[in-house]
DNA sequence: CGCTTTTGACCCGCGC
DNA sequence: GCGCGGGTCAAAAGCG
């Protein structure tokens, strides 16, 4: 995306590319020389602005080089050093192990992301250009980083039983972006629309209209109230829409004070089932690792609505990073190397409509939970790549703890979708108490950064770690890896009953958008909108989601009254 | 005691 | 201008 963006992210006077019409006009010599020249100007300013992209490109294609072979090394370091824990530890109640499984998943991840440290350096040049040439406010915090890494999974150990079901890779593609421009955008949202009267009165008198902040509408089957985002949420009011016997919740996000981000929570009146989520704005404060994940996906679908883009993608359609081959492209080729390709839930799909009020983008993830069971990768489809207009490439990932009856996870890639609608296995509970306990006593003895670990993590992890911005990224990643986990571990349950180990792995998924252009780019996460250096925890924090977790969450603010929603059903 | 939820009132934009 | 519907406020109640 660093390509595209800056050639389209800043208005300059580039001449738009589809008038070559221009030419056409000059041998029409229509009215005077002066149009010619304005022509020639443009061209000119246009070839320059080509000229540097491809310049930064190339830069950019370095670095990626570079970080790929870093990767490798570490990659192979890493697994080097897995194999000899595998080892070392005794296999434990392999029952439990599985269960675990989210632990090592976390493990796992935080090491593989490991590897895709260095990028950082890089990344951050990248994002430094991005916003000189993207930023449309200044204001781009720097904590908002974007980078990209790209790792594999590796779950030796853990994942012997599940490697069967799943191939031993899984990557997981991190592009953390802060510079959600979007934010610019959504950030007006505190010109209180109306309310001048009493209300926000002062401030600014004239909110000079902001653009209508981006929505972002969560389709998912849930039973409890309110997804477990990760985040605190506040209720603030509640209203019956016509035409659906369900009321509607307003929430309001209590991590800051000052918040702006806002959600509202209704039921479908067609499928009760189905919980619509809608977030608005973004977050102007530190999230907890386990709400990152939804956070940096509604930011960037925000931004890809705000970029402009118009989409609906079925289930089936092939995002693919397909190689463009144009130089543009750094993203993609840094994913077809990884040789990656994205999925979304079976047939999850987004749609992006910009009504009148809002733009609005909606992930629909309910779609048909069907048996999931032999061939996932014949159930998804490909994450839609094809945003038409949109420079931003869109995320998905999301999870969606709170629910004891569905799954989303991740499996090599591929998200994948679980429904449980009959409860009758082990309760919740069990598998919730059991994961507990397990991550207190035998998390600890995986090959975590705590413990005993060999040196070399260690040391790389505490290396990688220190890197805010990595920790950033890191955190993102974690928290919608751990956010799946914990939706994963829901899934063991289901699968205690099963032989699909579907559920194991549960990683974010990113998307990657290339459209004519070419310039894909996945970003998830964009963590925080504004905390920059207060990330350092954030790594480590990374895994304390153990109590943020979707597990219920007895006491989350929001989730309180549970099934209290009586449908009417 | 602090925080969240509840809930009726209020505000505002929009269509008629 | 009026009514409707969506969204928000804020007092009161509930909870740990
Ligand atoms: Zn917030």
């Amino acid at each position: 995306m660093e390509a595209a963006a800056p050639a389209f992210g800043r208005p300059r006077p580039v001449v738009k590319p589809e008038k070559p019409a221009g030419d056409s006009d000059d041998d029409r010599d229509s009215p005077s020389n002066q149009h010619l020249l304005i022509k020639e100007e443009q061209l000119e300013s246009a070839r320059t602005e080509m000229g540097e992209v491809r310049e930064e490109n190339q830069r950019l294609k370095m670095s990626l080089g570079q970080i790929m072979k870093d990767y490798e090394a570490l990659k192979m370091q890493f697994l080097g050093i897995v194999g000899r824990e595998a080892k070392k530890l005794p296999e434990h109640n392999k029952e439990q192990q599985q269960r675990p499984h989210d632990d090592q998943t976390e493990e796992t991840e935080l090491v593989s992301l490991t590897l895709g440290r260095y990028p950082m350096a890089e990344k951050k040049k990248a994002v430094e250009e991005k916003n000189i040439n993207g930023g449309d406010k200044e204001e781009v915090v720097k904590q908002a980083l974007s980078l990209g890494l790209n790792c594999k999974f590796e779950q030796e150990s853990t994942a012997a039983t599940v490697k069967e079901a799943n191939s031993p890779n899984r990557s997981l593609t991190i592009s953390a972006d802060h510079e959600t421009k979007e934010d610019a955008g959504e950030t007006n949202w505190p010109p209180s629309k109306g309310l001048k009267t009493m209300r926000s009165v002062d401030d600014d008198a004239l909110p000079t209209n902001p653009p209508k902040r981006a929505r972002v509408c969560v389709r998912a089957r849930c039973e409890t109230t309110t997804m477990n985002d990760g985040c605190q949420w506040r209720k603030y009011g509640q209203k019956i829409a016509k035409g659906n016997p369900c009321p509607r919740a307003y929430y309001r996000c209590t991590g800051s004070p000052t918040c702006p981000v806002r959600k509202q929570v209704q039921r479908c009146a067609d499928d009760m089932s189905i919980l619509i989520t809608t977030y608005e704005g973004n977050h102007n404060h530190p999230l907890p690792a386990s709400a990152t994940a939804m956070a940096s996906t509604t930011s960037a679908a925000a931004s890809m609505l705000l970029s402009g883009s118009s989409t609906s993608s079925a289930p089936n359609t092939t995002a693919a990073a397909s190689s463009s081959s144009s130089s543009s492209s750094h993203a993609l080729s840094f994913y077809s190397n990884s040789k990656q390709n994205f999925y979304l839930p079976n047939n999850s799909s987004i749609i992006s409509s910009t009504s009148p009020t809002h733009p609005t983008i909606t992930l629909d993830l309910t779609s048909n939970p069907s048996s999931s069971s032999s061939n996932p990768s014949t159930h998804f489809g490909k994450f839609p790549s094809s945003f038409p207009n949109s420079r931003y490439p869109f995320t998905s990932q999301l999870d969606f703890g709170s629910s004891r009856n569905n799954v989303l996870s991740w499996n090599n890639g591929v998200l994948s979708y679980n429904r449980n609608n009959h409860p009758t296995t082990t309760p919740t509970n069990n598998i919730y108490q059991n994961y507990l306990q397990h991550q207190r006593n035998t998390a600890m003895s995986l090959p975590h950064q705590q413990p005993p670990l060999p040196d070399t993590i260690a040391a790389a992890t505490k290396a990688i770690t220190a890197d805010p911005s990595f920790q950033s990224a890191l955190a993102a990643a974690l928290t919608s890896i751990i956010g799946s986990g914990g939706t994963s571990a829901g899934t063991v349950k289901s699968s205690a009953r099963g032989e699909q180990p579907l559920f194991q792995l549960t990683s974010t998924a990113t998307t990657t958008t290339n459209k004519g252009n070419g310039c894909g780019t996945s970003f998830l996460s964009n963590i925080t909108t504004a905390t920059p250096s207060n990330s350092p925890p954030t790594g480590n924090m990374a895994f304390v989601p153990a109590n943020s977790l979707p597990f219920s969450n007895p006491k989350s603010a929001s989730a309180s009254p549970g099934d209290h929603i009586d449908l009417t059903n």
